[in-house]
DNA sequence: CCCGTCGTTATTTTT
DNA sequence: TAACGACGGG
């Protein structure tokens, strides 16, 4: 035994001796790298955890243990995840065990930069009640500042002015044409960038490049937040983009002898984002950014049993340029994985559903399922067909609730009053329902407001600057009680460019009916503004008791009734059988949490737009269902039982992809595998419908990869697989080596006497099966009223469906 | 302004 | 195949 491990060992027995007896417990639980990674400090450290090896229970133990045994001041610590889902548990896990965590940042990396840009919108050159455009409202906005734009250029060029965002590209960074060739896309990206700051509004890519923008160019601000959080984590390391790792570069002032710890957890294996602007370099090239870094290694995996945690060792093992590590099971041995290979989807909906459906007769819960394939498109197949065997099951990222036409109109209602230079939203709303205020007067009052902007800036700029540093004194005292400082609400009819001041003024100009039409709309406008300052006004004079205080729903609930949209879309509903009126409702609902104030407002419009993962109500009753997920939804959840289906080349992995693509779908294979607990299942289909024709696939190459060796083959495998794996093993010649068990799941599902119903015969049994010349096997059915006939039914599966059981 | 029909086009997407 | 957008007629 050297001399340094001695000295680190004896560092460690020094510390738990000092640890008082509750926080004992928590570190008790822990194994040796998580115990090292929880109390390590000094330098920056990198938590390199393989999938379930309990990398939450550090991060969470880590938190609580720096409050309570290093003392460091709650606030001071800054923990960043990149899924609302994430955030909410590590601050729920870590206040359970420390309560005063209640008081760190634990936040997405988009809400943090919200929060930082609320606090620093002068400088940031955006409005202080900014509120966030989705995908679809960067494309409306390109179109708007590039009128010969076709929706579909639009939309690619919002793709990729997301995509230089990610890698913090200002309009002005030669290094553009890495992102794009065509020699307009400059110009697009600065049009746009020029509209989008007429609306005081930001995108996504905005929350974070313009908070590192801040940082960069002022030296106060800088210091003032490096001084702010001594103590900043990172979660999912690996799917941090260029932006990302600038914003916490220069966050902890590591090249400025700051002082503040960074810690830094990831996997490098599921590394699933890239085609997003993920980087995986930073993770890989970490320690040459931060010097000095630790690296710790968590590699024991406690979800998993050793056959799963084989086939997705085996998989990734493919791929070069990773930092390395072995998973070990703590569980131990289990069932080993099966792969079925199914002649098309519709058989392969059939195989899972049976599956389910005799597991959960033998006393699982269908919760205890999930579905994996690689595109949303793959879903349909499976809803149809569990729809049909009553099949309970939720399909995970395809509700989008903010995504309907009813929500988006609300909340375009909501982000107008909020910001009255939204002009995306002012379009939305103005003329629906219809006010006979066209796209030509909309034109017009845009231009109007957006000149009133032209002709202020200049004096503006001159005010900007004393703004800011007063705005940081502020910044500092509030710091000093350990609060953020509050926002002040800013008069509405004062604001320059605003939309509603503007819609007011041309009202005069316009015709009879469009006049009406406009003194409505800023008469509604208007009433929610109203609403809003009284209920500010309650607040600041009387003690109300908590049941009697206006919520927000109560502002949805008048925007709602006044603006015409609860009528019009009722009129939807009686039309077209929807549940649009009630999905307003439930829109209302889930603001009641919220203050009818500017700030609640403005808090509920960043928790929207900040996580649309928020289904409907359908989500929460009843929760014993099947998961339909995409695979990259599936990161961070686990399963009992996983099935991976669509194991075909094309599929997955995707056919168009070079060879570092590859790797990422390999990466991606391996997060998928790695979710189930006790049970995988892995389907292949010969045959497959897509874009209207039928085609042979092969097997995924991520099946040999895997090992064919170590896993129990059923059906009929393509010639490939059968050739390249016929190593002996569990698999033999046409499948058939498992005597006891029908291993052909066509075999097994039309055998003879089973009760079937087609489509154009009716009802009939099964009564001969046989094999044709060509080996493929048959079946002879004797129906009720029309007489016998005989099927193949591998081709047969939609028109042909077994009836009992 | 709404509805029907025709033609086009199909990744993954934490925020 | 199917779903969605564009366009034209009522």
């Amino acid at each position: 035994m050297n001399g340094d491990l001695m000295d680190e060992e004896t560092d460690i027995f020094d510390i738990m001796a000092k640890t008082s007896p509750a926080m004992q417990e928590n570190l008790d639980v822990l194994n040796p790298e998580q115990l090292e990674a929880t109390i390590h400090e000094g330098s920056p450290l990198l938590i390199l955890a393989g999938a379930g090896s309990g990398k939450t229970r550090v991060i969470t133990t880590k938190i609580a243990y720096l409050i309570a045994e290093q003392h460091i001041a709650p606030q001071s610590i800054l923990a960043v995840t990149f899924t609302k889902k994430a955030a909410t548990e590590m601050q729920e896990r870590a206040v359970q065990i420390e309560p005063r965590a209640a008081h760190s940042q634990i936040r997405t990396f988009h809400s943090f930069g919200a929060w930082f840009l609320r606090l620093n919108a002068d400088a940031a050159g955006i409005s202080p009640n900014f509120t966030v455009y989705d995908d679809d409202d960067m494309v409306t906005l390109i179109c708007k500042a590039n009128p010969k734009l076709t929706k579909q250029q639009a939309n690619h060029f919002a793709h990729k002015i997301a995509l230089a965002k990610d890698y913090c590209f200002t309009t002005d960074d030669p290094r553009l044409v890495q992102i794009e060739s065509e020699p307009e896309f400059r110009h697009i990206y600065s049009t746009y960038q020029a509209r989008l700051k007429d609306t005081g509004n930001v995108d996504f890519g905005d929350l974070i490049m313009l908070p590192y923008l801040v940082l960069r160019d002022n030296e106060h601000i800088r210091h003032y937040m490096q001084n702010r959080f001594k103590v900043i984590m990172v979660d999912e390391y690996q799917d941090s983009n260029v932006a990302q790792f600038l914003l916490l570069q220069s966050l902890s002032g590591v090249n400025e002898n700051s002082g503040t710890y960074v810690c830094v957890v990831g996997d490098d294996d599921q590394s699933i984002y890239k085609f997003r602007g993920a980087e995986i370099q930073n993770i890989l090239t970490f320690k040459d950014k931060f010097p000095g870094t630790k690296l710790i290694r968590l590699e024991r995996n406690y979800r998993s049993t050793a056959e799963i945690l084989q086939i997705a060792g085996n998989v990734v093992n493919h791929n070069e340029g990773r930092l390395g590590k072995t998973l070990r099971a703590e569980r131990g041995s289990g069932k080993k994985p099966v792969l079925a290979f199914l002649p098309n989807q519709d058989e392969e909906a059939d195989f899972c559903a049976n599956l389910i459906a005799l597991s959960v007769k033998n006393g699982a819960n269908y919760s205890d399922w999930a579905i994996l394939y690689r595109t949303n498109a793959q879903s349909l197949t499976f809803e149809t067909n569990f729809l049909h065997k009553k099949i309970p099951y939720q399909v995970v990222g395809a509700l989008k609730f903010y995504e309907r036409e009813e929500i988006k109109d609300l909340i375009a209602f909501l982000k107008l009053v909020a910001n009255p230079r939204d002009e995306i939203s002012f379009r939305r709303i103005i003329n629906k329902p219809t006010r006979g205020i066209g796209a030509k007067t909309q034109d017009k009052i845009v231009e109007t407001a957006r000149s009133e902007l032209l002709q202020t800036s200049e004096t503006e700029l001159a005010e900007n600057n004393p703004a800011v540093s007063v705005k940081i004194e502020n910044l500092a005292q509030t710091a000093l009680l350990g609060l953020e400082p509050e926002q002040k609400d800013s008069k509405q009819e004062d604001v320059k460019g605003s939309l509603v001041k503007a819609t007011r003024a041309e009202a005069q100009t316009m015709s009879k009916k469009a006049r009406e039409g406009a003194t409505a709309f800023v008469a509604i406008i208007d009433e929610a503004l109203d609403l809003l300052s009284s209920t500010e006004k309650e607040q600041e004079c009387t003690v109300i008791p908590e049941n009697d205080k206006k919520n927000l729903s109560a502002l949805i609930e008048l925007l709602a009734e006044n603006s015409g949209l609860k009528e019009y879309h009722a009129a939807q509903d009686e039309v077209t059988g929807t549940q649009r009126t009630l999905n307003m409702q439930e829109l209302a609902n889930s603001a009641v949490p919220f203050d009818c104030t500017m700030k609640g407002l403005l808090d509920f419009l960043d928790t929207i737009e900040l996580d649309r993962t928020i289904a409907g109500k359908e989500n929460q009753e009843d929760k014993n269902r099947v998961t339909l997920i995409t695979i990259h939804n599936t990161k961070g959840l686990e399963f009992n039982r996983v099935i991976m289906t669509g194991m075909e080349r094309g599929i997955f992995p995707r056919a168009d992809k070079d060879a570092e693509e590859l790797e990422e779908e390999r990466r991606l294979c391996y997060v998928g595998m790695t979710r189930a607990r006790n049970e995988l299942y892995l389907t292949s289909c010969s045959m497959r419908r897509m874009y209207g024709r039928t085609e042979y696939m092969d097997a995924s190459p991520f099946l040999l990869e895997a090992g064919a060796e170590n896993m129990k083959v059923l059906g009929h495998a393509p010639s490939s697989f059968r050739r390249a794996s016929f190593k002996g093993g569990d698999y033999g010649k046409n499948g058939l080596s498992h005597p006891d068990v029908e291993t052909d799941p066509i075999k097994a599902k039309y055998k003879k006497g089973k009760r079937v119903y087609h489509d154009d015969y009716g009802y009939g049994i099964i009564t001969r099966t046989a094999e044709t010349d060509d080996g493929e096997y048959s079946i002879t059915v004797t129906f009720e009223n029309s007489g016998s006939k005989s099927f193949l039914p591998k081709y047969q599966s939609s028109s042909l469906l077994v009836t009992d059981e």
